[in-house]
DNA sequence: TTTGTTTATGACTACGTAGTCATTTTTTTG
DNA sequence: CAAAAAAATGACTACGTAGTCATAAACAAA
């Protein structure tokens, strides 16, 4: 049942040859007017669409993007992925999604999207083994990495200026008067992490403050959670804390409430992000605005210049974002 | 460059035909396992991988699915599609994504799935018009409803009792010594909505109870935030609210404390779903839980089934899922 | 060994499209 | 109006795979 109608059906009865009705849908091509009003009528009528995959075979193209997403858990991500496909669908591209679970990109992974010849990958949150990179590569791939980079590697790749917004969260809260630091930071060995723990401990090192509790865990509301009870329990004099990003921030209030702790009263934090639940009036959290929309545009416009261009040359592209100052950092005399 | 190799490139090296090649790649029949091993090793040596455009072209089936969802923000579906991942991939399928930002699904969106030969599609939290519907089953195309079904459509679907649920939750309320209710719903065209009102009115009309305000929004934190605002407004005794959703609930709450109304000892909060955020102890959310992995399980059940057999049968099926108490509920005298 | 049976293998073709090339039709120009 | 140029069109083939069919090899039975 249910033939699906091809290029030749449509042919037949627009009384045209198979080679005209693609140039219709293949575009640009010159048909007469008069033809091409019947072949989208004939099409219409048998409500043909032409087969992506036929295409893909004889043209050696795609419109399939592979998105690798980790952590799609976090508000942040979700998003992300959704402005991204909006972004790309506009341009006619089609998300191939997966979900990873590991801090890598598999070869499994690689390898699903291989098999569907995509030309362009976007990889959120997650690392890429030099390895993989040339894998790709070498089937000329094109791959942006998004809130990440890796060093020594020429793929492209979008983030916001760690360091710096590290370091002028940093010299907001020592100007504030804060004296005991804390920083739950994410995985150490992310570069969104360690880029925004170099910032964060230059201007203490700079101001020669000594106190600096460093916390590594995950980007999560537990880790951040977790992370604020046993800074508790440690019983130190601690009045503020750097969130590594806005859901550990939201973990690190809510263990601290629960511990008896009022924020900002007794405990400043801080966030990165500015997901949209950091501005819910039960967290009011002070953070980080990456500038999500600039850098989605960024890397929408990388991607599809590399895989259109062969020659398009690999960039990392930096972003600014700004402090977004709301109710949970308080001023200490 | 990056010439992609292909089963001839692999035959020739391995000492073969294509056919061979082709026979170890798709499984099953027979080769002799030296041959098999000459031609796995040449593979690898040239990193072949099968084209999965020619499979499908000339199999005319696909291993893609496609995932079309709205409303990512809210941390329900952004779970869902992550299980749902998690699930399909396993399987062997491949997800496109489309995030749809309208109430039902577009022809546009259709005609991309359409295009790639899906042969599976999920939709969540979205509606299909019954032309869509008659389009896919035209195409032979397999199509789950998730988190909503349509009368008279005869579409899979798999959701929660919504109206058991609704039942319980009115019960658990009444009971609990509340006297004046509302409820905030999402889209009022939606079958949950339409469901839970039902389930929650028949219970209170049971009991004779005429102080219901209902106000129906959107499933999102702002909807739930002005929603509560303006109930507040209202000035009335009201002494608890039923949210359409867990989101909604939690801009409610929000809604409400920034109206200096305390949750519960003013006003019980019960939502629904029981995402991970009505467990944060900011909230800690009284709420129902749909039983998310088991509705996924089977969803996954009916669309494979589907797209394997031509004769399986549109199933609906309901789930049942269970009150989550936390602390946004009061006992009242 | 001979015959019959199973298993393994290769030549060939179809899938639906885009694009090349040759041919026909239309338009332009002198 | 004739000749030249431009535009439109169709026949044909390639893309990379799976599967059909015929043949060859291996194996079993007698």
């Amino acid at each position: 049942m249910n033939k699906n109608y091809n290029s030749k059906d449509v042919a037949k009865i627009a009384g045209v040859s198979q080679s005209t009705v693609s140039r219709v849908f293949a575009g640009k091509i010159n048909v007469s007017e008069k033809k091409r009003k019947k072949i989208l009528a004939a099409a219409e009528q048998l409500d043909y669409k032409p087969n992506a995959h036929a295409r893909s075979l004889i043209t050696k193209k795609t419109k399939m993007i592979g998105m690798v997403m980790r952590n799609i858990h976090n508000p942040f991500y979700s998003a992300v992925l959704e402005i991204f496909h909006d972004r790309l669908s506009a341009l006619g591209y089609h998300l191939i999604f997966i979900n990873s679970e590991n801090d890598e990109i598999q070869e499994e992974e690689i390898n699903q999207l291989l098999e569907y010849q995509v030309k362009g990958v976007i990889i959120t949150d997650a690392l890429l083994s030099s390895s993989a990179s040339q894998k790709f590569k070498r089937y000329g791939i094109a791959v942006v990495l998004f809130n990440r980079y890796i060093k020594d590697l020429d793929s492209s790749a979008v983030y916001c200026d760690n360091y710096m917004a590290a370091k002028q969260i940093a010299t907001y809260l020592v100007e504030s008067g804060h004296k005991t630091f804390a920083f739950i930071s994410g995985p150490s060995n992310t570069s969104t992490t360690i880029d925004r723990l170099k910032g964060f401990k230059e201007v203490l090192d700079e101001r020669n403050i000594k106190k600096l509790t460093t916390y590594s865990g995950e980007y999560t509301y537990e880790s951040g959670y977790k992370a604020a009870q046993e800074l508790i329990a440690q019983n130190t004099d601690l009045d503020c804390i750097f969130c590594g990003n806005d859901i550990i921030a939201l973990g690190a209030m809510d263990g601290l409430r629960v511990g008896g702790i009022s924020i900002p009263e007794e405990v400043s934090v801080v966030g990165f992000d500015n997901i949209r639940m950091a501005g819910w009036p039960s967290f009011a959290l002070t953070t980080w605005e990456q500038p999500v929309e600039e850098m989605i545009d960024c890397a929408v416009d990388l991607i599809t210049n590399e895989m259109n261009d062969d020659k398009a040359v690999q960039q990392v592209i930096m972003k600014k974002g700004r402090l977004v100052i709301r109710n949970s950092v308080k001023k200490r005399s």
